[in-house]
DNA sequence: GTAGAGGTGGTAGTTACTTCA
DNA sequence: GTTGAAGTAACTACCACCTCT
């Protein structure tokens, strides 16, 4: 059997896979005019609010679950869609992931499927649509941990490194004194500009820093907002150092 | 203005069926 | 031919929002 309709010709072997038990999923023209006719404010069958009417239940029972000779099939119906139909979907599942009553019927009257198969339909791709996002998300969020992992280790080898070198005399023969010292008025963490370490120490001294990024909540690992530096007292520079290599934490 | 009922459309989770290796 | 996994159409339950009374 031949339908036509839009530019899609189909062929449909009443005795093949097109054809299931029950609901043809390319039925006539005609019947999906009479569906549509159907279709009155209350003839969404889904998302019923828990609530379904007995009209709902009823024209669901009519169209879903009565086979060929009219009779009640005791198993839902799973009819597979043509690929021009799944190709239609897709496109305008591109143009907009949701569509309204309007859309959603004449969609349904182009693909000659039922308003409710395109429906679930859509609902199901929003669905798979999200899936997809969360695996993407979760394979970012495993690189970063490793990512942080690893910078963890690094740092953590670079602070006894340098705890290390602090114990011997040599350290203090040949370190040259910070230029300019400048410590957060917030968090009064101390940072030199010329210590080409006190960047690593600092990030290493306090690893959760930059782990959560509070001005970007989308970015978790961000680096973390600048502070403010205001110059401090040199002569304070020595304490502050001493403190936050001992382990001291500022409140 | 507001509370309650009913309709509608969304999501989450599940089931049942198809397809394929 | 059988079987298990993956994909997906269709379902239920629930929620939020809107409209009407």
């Amino acid at each position: 059997m031949f339908w036509f309709f839009g530019n899609i010709f189909i062929f449909v072997d009443l005795s093949g896979e097109r054809r299931m038990r029950g609901i043809d999923v390319n039925m006539p023209a005609a019947e999906v005019e009479e569906e549509l006719g159907a279709s009155s404010p209350n003839s969404t069958v889904s998302s019923l609010s828990g609530k379904r009417s007995e009209n709902e239940v009823e024209r669901d029972r009519d169209s879903s679950y009565e086979d060929e000779d009219g009779g009640d099939a005791a198993a839902r119906k799973k009819l597979r869609l043509s690929k021009e139909q799944a190709a239609m979907l897709e496109e305008t599942f591109k143009e907009h992931n949701t569509l309204n009553p309007k859309q959603k019927l004449a969609l349904a009257k182009e693909l000659n499927l039922r308003p409710r198969q395109v429906e679930v339909w859509f609902q199901n791709r929003r669905a798979r649509t999200k899936l997809k996002q969360t695996e993407v998300d979760c394979e970012y969020l495993k690189r970063c941990c490793e990512n942080l992992t690893d910078e963890n280790k690094r740092l953590q080898k670079e602070v006894s490194e340098l705890r290390a070198l602090k114990l011997s005399p040599q350290f203090y023969m040949n370190m040259n004194p910070p230029t300019t010292l400048t410590m957060c008025p917030q968090c009064e963490r101390v940072s030199s500009s010329s210590s080409t370490t006190s960047a690593s120490v600092s990030s290493a001294l306090y690893p959760k820093t930059g782990m959560v990024n509070e001005r970007n909540p989308n970015n978790p690992v961000g680096p973390p907002q600048p502070h403010r530096p205001v110059p401090i007292n040199p002569s304070w520079a020595k304490i502050f150092s001493q403190n936050q290599l001992e382990g001291h934490r500022p409140s």
